[in-house]
DNA sequence: TTGAAAGCGCTAACAT
DNA sequence: ATGTTAGCGCTTTCAA
């Protein structure tokens, strides 16, 4: 029968506990918290007296005097400018791509261990954008993991010029002075001539990304290179957008100005998804005829007939990555900001 | 120069934009929260104080007051027991599939006008329906959404045991006095039946999902339902697990037993895919030979070849009305349970 | 219509 | 090792 007992069904606090154990609420605090210098004795009566009373540490006080909320935000941004005109519709593309998925299973199971949590926010117009920042500003989280469907993105400079802690996953469009994780994209493209050539292709053509994207322009350049330093210096090129639409209309471009071809490089998945549904349309065996080799390893890869040949990234090592650099920062708000480059890996199935 | 001036780069208080318009701090909270009976001269004083300061208000601060947090936890759960065992690949799964992605958008478009935000939180294992449960006590947001990805899911039950506000996708394995939207899957199963009537098939299969799901249940009973009630109650039944691999399987059952069979329904997109890879390298053509009716529109329906036919369901809308039955709720703890059942819609492509 | 003042629940100096 | 105390930044009575 203690005086000033809380109304019954409202969330106990620290000083509820702090009466059930006899003790202060800083001692409390300090064991709910493990900061030591706590006797042993003591720290087991305010257990019970946490388990007792269903005491549950209220996030917004902690916050408010930590400055810290145990939140990122995880933003997939685009680079519109116009108006909400198509709601939802990037955010459908956005998910019909199993590669955020495998960002989000990196940023999780990283945060997770740590307490911590993402907020899914979406940047593809300008307003959303500015909702981003005001949403940082606010301290509502302690930071920012972006990733960007398009070069030129602004919200990275938005969010840096606001001093705001924040990683990308790729490197930005335009230059800036932030830190992202990145895949060794010629790399990866290099290690696709690689197979084909040692399959015995000789006529090899390749269906780009977009090439205003840094990662569109490296497959390619890797590519390329690659094949030029095995001797065939005039490899067609078919420029797609990343769908499987486009890939099949590159797909029919490259057929129709090089009808011999035997073995094709889509810069991702589903482009190669795209250009097998050509290749047998019209009447080409993959691989026996022409082989076929993706990039990401996304589901489509697998799902695929017959399943495709295709170069992965760690995506899930690069988002936990993305998580360790946004949050073991020191302090110093003016530290160089930091990239780490990730090395691709050659799935071989059946496409090639 | 007034006295006390705040250290350069720290973030502006309430109290340094009633300095700069010379009111009180009440009149600018009252001002930033848009509460009426404010003089139009001194509001106006207040947003050019609030622009000059770059003021942005401390989330945490407003939250530890009106007990608010303008967040809700997108919970997706499964049923394990297991400890932790298979990190991220429950994660990557959810992801594989699209439905989520559709989810996702529902959820963000309803929230975002409303200055809302989604915390994504994964509950596959005791553990982390726990510190599901833990969030929401803590106050760390206004209620969960919760998404099943199993029957019998242990987490619902939990959740409103600690008299936490929650809505679920789909109705529960286990009765529970619980919101939650839900598809009508048995419509669902008709509309199939009747398109494959009146396509002119005679004999009919179908490929279950898992029948210890509701939805699995009843997409089932719809179906064999609408066909007896054709004339043909003698529908052949195999059963799946959802995956592309499962359809596959039971397809190979399926046309061992009855090779004459003219019409599939699928209980899902993944198991109709598998169903017209088979029935492909089985000499069947689709849809000429075999009619293939899917369920979900997920993008695997549209990137199939062919295209294919299948039961829509409304998740964006499902997801809307998900977060409108948690915010909407009147303050009363122990309302009754709502919920909305949703309209499916056939999309007929080529495979039927 | 505006201001003064009392907290919301917590952590962290500072004292003891 | 523990307690006291002063806020963190905000909203919201209550007075004026």
């Amino acid at each position: 029968m203690t005086d000033a007992p809380r109304p019954a069904g409202a969330t106990p606090t620290l000083e509820d506990v702090a009466r059930a154990a006899g003790v202060s609420r800083a001692t409390v605090s300090r064991v709910v918290n493990g900061v030591r210098n706590v006797d042993p004795a003591i720290q087991e009566a305010v257990r019970q007296a946490v388990s007792v009373t269903g005491y549950a540490p209220n996030r917004a006080a902690r916050s408010l005097v930590t400055r810290r909320t145990e939140t990122i935000a995880l933003v997939v941004s685009g680079a519109g400018v116009e108006a909400d005109a198509d709601e939802g519709s990037f955010t459908a593309q956005v998910f019909a791509d199993p590669f955020f998925g495998r960002v989000v299973t990196g940023v999780v199971n990283y945060l997770r261990p740590r307490g911590m949590h993402p907020v899914l926010m979406f940047a593809e117009t300008s307003r959303a954008r500015d909702e981003v920042v005001s949403y940082l500003r606010q301290g509502s989280a302690d930071g920012a993991l972006i990733v960007s469907t398009h070069a030129r993105d602004p919200l990275p400079g938005l969010v840096t010029d606001a001093g705001l802690p924040a990683v990308l996953y790729a490197r930005p469009g335009r230059p800036a002075r932030i830190s992202y994780v990145d895949l060794d994209h010629r790399e990866g493209a290099r290690l696709a001539a690689a197979h084909l050539a040692a399959r015995g292709c000789r006529q090899v053509a390749t269906i780009s990304g977009p090439l205003d994207l840094p990662a569109g322009q490296e497959r390619l350049d890797g590519f390329l290179d690659a094949m030029a330093r095995r001797g065939q210096s005039d490899v067609p090129v078919a420029e797609g957008v990343f769908t499987q639409e486009s890939g099949e209309a590159a797909m029919e471009r490259l057929l129709a100005g090089h009808p011999s071809l035997d073995g094709v490089f889509a810069a991702n998945d589903l482009m190669a998804v795209g250009a097998c549904h050509v290749l047998r349309e019209h009447g080409r065996r993959v691989p026996e005829d022409v082989a076929v080799i993706g990039f990401d390893d996304s589901s489509a890869a697998s799902a695929c007939r017959p399943p495709l040949t295709t170069v992965r990234q760690p995506v899930e090592d690069m988002a936990a990555e993305m998580c360790r650099l946004l949050l073991d920062r020191p302090a110093a708000p003016d530290r160089p900001a930091t990239s780490v480059i990730f090395e691709p890996l050659l799935v071989v199935r059946h496409s090639a």
